[in-house]
This record gives C-alpha cells, sequence and structure tokens, in this order.
DNA sequence: GTCTATACACCGATAGAC
DNA sequence: GTCTATCGGTGTATAGAC
C-alpha cells in the first residue's frame, strides 16, 4: 500500500489559481469599482475564457465572499498585536483606530466590500464572516488589557467606521478625517473613563 | 401680444413624470438594492418602454443624480429647525443625531446613495450636492447656536456617519447602534466642552 | 416633444464537447 | 479543467411614428 501522497499538488494548484483569480479581481476593482467588476475581464487578465472561472468559484458572488474573507484575514493577521502597542492606553488606542483607518482609505473598493453592504445580493458567508469576527474579538481582549469597557465596543467601532466612511465617501485622497482620529479617539477615551495620559506634552495633543 | 403663460403646462407635465420616474426607483432600490436597479423595470413601473426613460433623464446616472439631489433636499427641508429644539444644547444635538440616524437607517438604499460612493462611475454633480452642503452649512449655524466650536463639524458628521453605517451593515433591523446614538452625542458635548445638562434627571432623556 | 421599435455591445451564467 | 456556443438579461443609442 503506498497511502495518500503528503501533498496534494491537484489541490495546491487550485488554490493558487483561485489566489490568482482574487488578485486580479481586486486590481480590477481599484481601478473602475468593487461593483464593476466584469468576469470576462477577470479571466482575460489571468489567461482564461470567462465560463472557465467557474471552476473556481460557483458564482461571482462566491468570488466576492472569497475577497471578503481574504481582506478580513489580511487585517487580522498585520494589524499590530498587543504587545507592539505603546503601554500608554491612550496611546494604544490611538494607533490601533490609525491602522485600522490608513488600512481601509488606502483601497476604497476593499472598504466597500469588507464594512458596507453595497453588492445587491450579496451577504458574506458565516465563514467568510468568521475573519471578521476575530478582529472583533481581539479588539475585545485588547480592550480588556488597556482598561475599556467592553460595552464600549460598538462606540469605538462606529467611531472608527465613521471615520474611514467619510474620509472614502467626500475627501477621497485628502485627511480631512484622518485629521479627526486622534481628537474622536481622545473623546472616546475621556468618555470610557480612561485616565489622562502622563502629561508628557506629546501624549493627549491639543484640546485640554 | 398676448406674452408667454404663466404657467407651462408642458414643462409642469415634465417635471411631474420625472419624479414619477424617481419614485419609482427608488421603490425598486428598496426591493432589490441601489445597484440593482434596471431601467427597464423603472419604465415598466411608469408605463413606459425603456428608452423614453432618456426623454427625462440623459443617463441612468443622470436618474441616480436625480435621486442623490431629491434625497438630500428631503432631508434638509424636513429636519428639526433650531426653534422646535430644545433649548438645553445636549439634548438638541441627541434629537438632531437621532433625527439623521433614523431618517437614513429606514431606508438603506438611500442612505448608500446619499453617504457613500457605490455605483461605479457615478459622482453627484454640483447642483445635485447643493442640498447636502446646505445640511452641511445648516448644521454650522446649529453649532453656533448650541455654543459648540466649527471645527467639530467634521468629528461630529464622521460619529454619525458611523453609527449609520455600522447599523445598516452589520445590524440591519435591528438596533444595535441605534442605543449608540445618546452615548456617541454626550462623548462628543463632553469632549467639546459643552457644560453638563442641568441635573434634573429628565433633562438629558425625555422631552426636555 | 413623447414615445415605440429595433439594435448593439456587454453582462453573469449554463450546457456540453474535448 | 478548459473550451465554444449560447441564453436571457443589462444600459444605451438611434430611427422614426404620432
Amino acid at each position: 500500500m503506498l497511502g495518500e501522497p503528503i501533498k496534494d499538488r491537484r489541490a495546491e494548484r487550485h488554490e493558487a489559481t483561485r489566489a490568482e483569480i482574487i488578485d486580479a479581481a481586486w486590481a480590477i476593482a481599484r481601478e473602475v469599482g468593487l461593483a464593476a467588476i466584469a468576469l470576462r475581464e477577470v479571466a482575460r487578465r489571468v489567461g482564461m475564457q470567462a465560463p472557465s472561472l467557474y471552476s473556481y468559484f460557483a458564482s461571482k458572488n462566491a468570488m466576492y465572499d472569497a475577497m471578503f474573507a481574504q481582506a478580513w484575514s489580511d487585517i487580522r493577521d498585520k494589524k499590530p498585536s498587543y504587545d507592539s502597542l505603546p503601554t500608554d492606553p491612550r496611546a494604544a488606542i490611538r494607533q490601533v483606530a490609525h491602522y485600522f483607518f490608513d488600512w481601509a482609505v488606502a483601497d476604497p473598493a476593499r472598504y466597500l466590500l469588507t464594512s458596507q453592504r453595497t453588492i445587491p445580493g450579496f451577504e458574506p458567508s458565516p465563514e467568510a464572516y468568521q475573519p471578521a469576527v476575530d478582529v472583533v474579538n481581539e479588539t475585545v481582549e485588547l480592550f480588556a488589557h488597556l482598561g475599556i469597557p467592553a460595552d464600549a465596543l460598538d462606540l469605538y467601532t462606529a467611531l472608527v467606521a465613521g471615520l474611514c466612511a467619510q474620509q472614502v465617501a467626500n475627501d477621497p485622497g485628502g485627511d480631512r478625517w484622518k485629521k479627526q482620529v486622534d481628537p474622536a479617539m481622545d473623546a472616546f477615551c475621556d468618555y470610557v473613563g480612561l485616565p489622562a495620559s502622563k502629561p508628557r506634552r506629546t501624549s493627549s495633543r491639543g484640546k485640554r
């Protein structure tokens, strides 16, 4: 008996092609908009005919689903860990907020897919949604570390989401709402009762 | 000389038909999603053939443009005026925020069109954008009345936008972020230095 | 001016040959 | 797994009836 091969080369190849397709789809989304992705163009860029894509994705929405999962996995795996953050809670929350903000604003199409329900008929599957849940759960853990009440989570996500939404929609390419990230986080920290940073002149900035 | 008729019945009729078309388009958007509006279906509902719509709108995006303008005009004309608001600034800002929030959440398709850049290739024209500018300007005036610094506007809009975005995207039909409207406004008022409401126990909640 | 009829190029998706 | 052929749909242009 030979047993099963350790590596399934066929499956590996399949997965690699899926990734290649997704990359092409993202590139198109950045150029013409998330909702304007044409499967024929995706296929063309990876050297296929359009129907061949259906060997890799059951539908266009299934492709969006994979893109959704990939984007959230990306931010989950790349975002700063608690260990790498400043010890001052206010500085830490600022840094995390800036990380999310910059990530979202850097790719408006990705922001629309991950954070808005903009594609008619597309709803992320539970599996695709899991990385997003992970991100939320890890944010809850971070709050615990920083001494922020867990029930302040929804207010925090609304704050970050709103800054990103306004920047992308009303000042694309600018920094009008990026400048509001620090004030927003300061207001948030005040509200949840975080002690003020040590008065080091650089920690709390500006107003009060 | 007879002069010109006081009313141009033809133009009136034209305008009425345009409004009828827009209403049909909104109805479809609510049923199937903003980006899934099909001109043939719009035409069917108003008793036309699809190409006839081009007598009223130069393109589908021109229809979106008119819808954009109509939605912002609607909120501009319906939102509570300063005179009708509670005299307590904190209660007033809460009420205004709730008004916007409820308006946005009541119609997610409308929210997407007015507050997100979600339709590829659609950018509101300056004329269509004007009512949105009006709303912002009137909010600035309100801030002046309430004693809120004008440069807090961007933080305020981000706050409201974020609450709406999270509610629509992550808890449609629920009230998870509606419950955060009051906390968010309290945090905002604290941050901009608004004096606390009179400790009347009822002053910040209820109709003052 | 308003509308119909027709046509075109494109879309997502499917069937079936190889 | 990939192809060709094709289906019913889309936005939109245009010619012409009334």
